[in-house]
RNA sequence: GCGGCUAUAGUUCAGCGGCAGAACGCCUGACUGUGGCUCAGGAUGUCGUGGGUUCGAUCCCCACUAGCCGCCCCA
């Protein structure tokens, strides 16, 4: 029999990885929490509908990405329901924030959520069928100023603050309005009717893109196509003045704070519910992948699935990527030193291992990470296994457990002591202190 | 869903139609209570899975699976 393996497109993360992982989650909770932003935790699967109507029939994550099955019905009178794995959790939050009745509050709600997701595509580097994503939202009634250009602005410049404090070098900041809900149809009619008579001199994926989803022909990177593109007409010429007047104060805002971005007039988002502003960081050395996070505003999301209106803007952030461009700028290896326990216990015959396990509970209470040796070992084998593992040595033999003066060695000074047992969790504190 | 490349030790990889290799790591000893450096020895493995060609296949052929890269799309 063939031993089992993780299925495609999913993957373990382990030691010293996920130190990594945990440090990418805590500068973001750290980021999060200054901005005043709370946490929610959805359910990892829910109705069909909810993505069918959120995300959009049409898009390509909804129409052939999902995990999707039929839940059986547990008795002849319940229905069975059509139930989804997440694909995203902006359409979750939204359910969540409906459901709840968050917009009678009248306050407006900021909600960050880091967690797992699923999406049935072709894996590759940076790509996984469960991926984890770092995301947060602003949403509310619009009373309570969740329209403002000014919150479009302030999750922005959130976002540039926690590239910076994440330590990623080197990203950029696209950004575009794509208008409202009103704007959208008069602009395709406007692409379409300008694709028609040129479409036919483009590659073949544009002619079909132009059929199914004309917007994408503006992603088109084939440089043949360039010369047509830069001729079709723009969306921002085609927002109405509120959406125009949106879009600039965005941007004055972000100018004021001394954000950076450039303007792409061609960024347009694969879901249904975006509108007016959206916005993409991106950073080299991520392959095709070299989208960093996304997001936008969705004025008419809350609608869209049955809500009041609650306008609101997010993005979503791919962890896994993240942690991909971090561990090429050599963090891993900061991570995995900050993963060395600070101090091996190591019985000196069998005899000692009941003692040695007291002692690195007394250990351990005290705050310090402790590797337990084994008193079968040799002395030498401790030595070196302890070397691996930690920053210094305790050991307990005999003539320690006779005197009560344990024997301390400090890898990194190569110096040996010899410590009061009852100082010894202080000593081996301030010595950590040090070093770090 | 489509195309290209790849799959050999714990890891990174070499290799050849006829006994399975290196480096690092691991284990043992030199050193009976002392790591790192050195030296001497040792163990690794259904050569991804299944089929075919052949006297003989890890090698050649086919299929499958998985990974990587790209396309589609997207974070």
């Amino acid at each position: 029999m063939n031993p089992l393996k993780a299925v495609r497109g999913t993957r373990d993360l382990m030691p010293p990885e996920t130190a990594l992982w945990n440090r990418i989650e805590a500068v973001a909770r750290s980021v999060f929490g200054r901005y005043n932003f709370g946490e929610i935790r959805t359910p990892i699967f829910e109705d069909t509908a909810l993505f069918a109507r959120g995300v959009g029939e049409e898009t390509d994550i909804v129409s052939k990405e999902m995990y999707t099955w039929e839940d059986r019905a547990r008795a002849q009178s319940e229905k069975t329901q059509s139930l989804t794995l997440r694909p995203e959790n902006t359409a979750g939050v939204v359910r969540a924030y409906i459901e709840h009745k968050l917009g009678e509050t009248g306050q407006l709600q900021k909600l960050f959520y880091i967690g797992p997701q699923f999406r049935r595509e072709r894996p590759q580097k940076g790509r996984y069928r469960q991926f984890s994503q770092i995301g947060a939202e602003v949403i509310g009634p619009a009373h309570a100023g969740a329209e403002s250009a000014l919150r479009d602005a302030e999750v922005l410049e959130m976002l540039a603050t926690l590239l910076d404090e994440l330590g990623i070098e080197g990203w950029t900041l696209k950004l575009n309005s794509v208008g409202s809900a009103a704007d959208r149809p008069v602009y395709l009619a406007k692409l379409k009717a300008a694709l028609g008579p040129v479409v036919g001199g483009m590659c073949a994926d544009c002619q079909r893109r132009a059929e199914t989803n004309p917007l994408r022909v503006l992603d088109c990177k084939v440089p043949e196509d360039q010369p047509i593109i830069d001729g079709l007409p723009r969306i921002g010429d085609s927002l109405d003045a509120a959406s125009r007047e949106h879009f600039a104060a965005v941007r004055a805002a972000l100018d004021a704070a001394g954000v950076g971005y450039t303007l792409d007039h061609r960024l347009v988002r694969g879901l249904d519910y975006y509108t007016r502003t959206t916005f993409e960081f991106t950073h080299g050395g991520l392959g095709a992948q070299n989208a960093l996070l996304g997001g936008g505003r969705y004025d008419g999301l809350s609608e869209a699935i049955g809500g009041p209106k609650a306008p609101g803007i997010g993005f979503a952030m791919g962890e896994d990527r993240l942690v991909l461009t971090l561990a090429a700028q050599l963090e891993a290896q900061q991570a995995a030193r900050a993963e060395l326990a600070d101090v091996y216990v190591a019985p000196v015959g069998e005899r000692q291992n009941a003692a040695a396990l007291a002692l690195a509970r007394e250990l351990r209470r005290a705050g310090l990470r402790v590797e337990l040796g084994d008193g079968a070992f040799r002395v030498k084998k401790s030595f070196e296994a302890a070397d691996k593992a930690a920053r210094a040595i305790v050991l307990l033999g005999e003539d320690e457990a006779a005197s009560g003066m344990l024997t301390v060695k400090d890898f990194a000074t190569a110096v040996q002591t010899k410590v009061p047992r009852a100082e010894l969790a202080n000593s081996l504190l301030a010595a950590r202190a040090e070093t770090k």
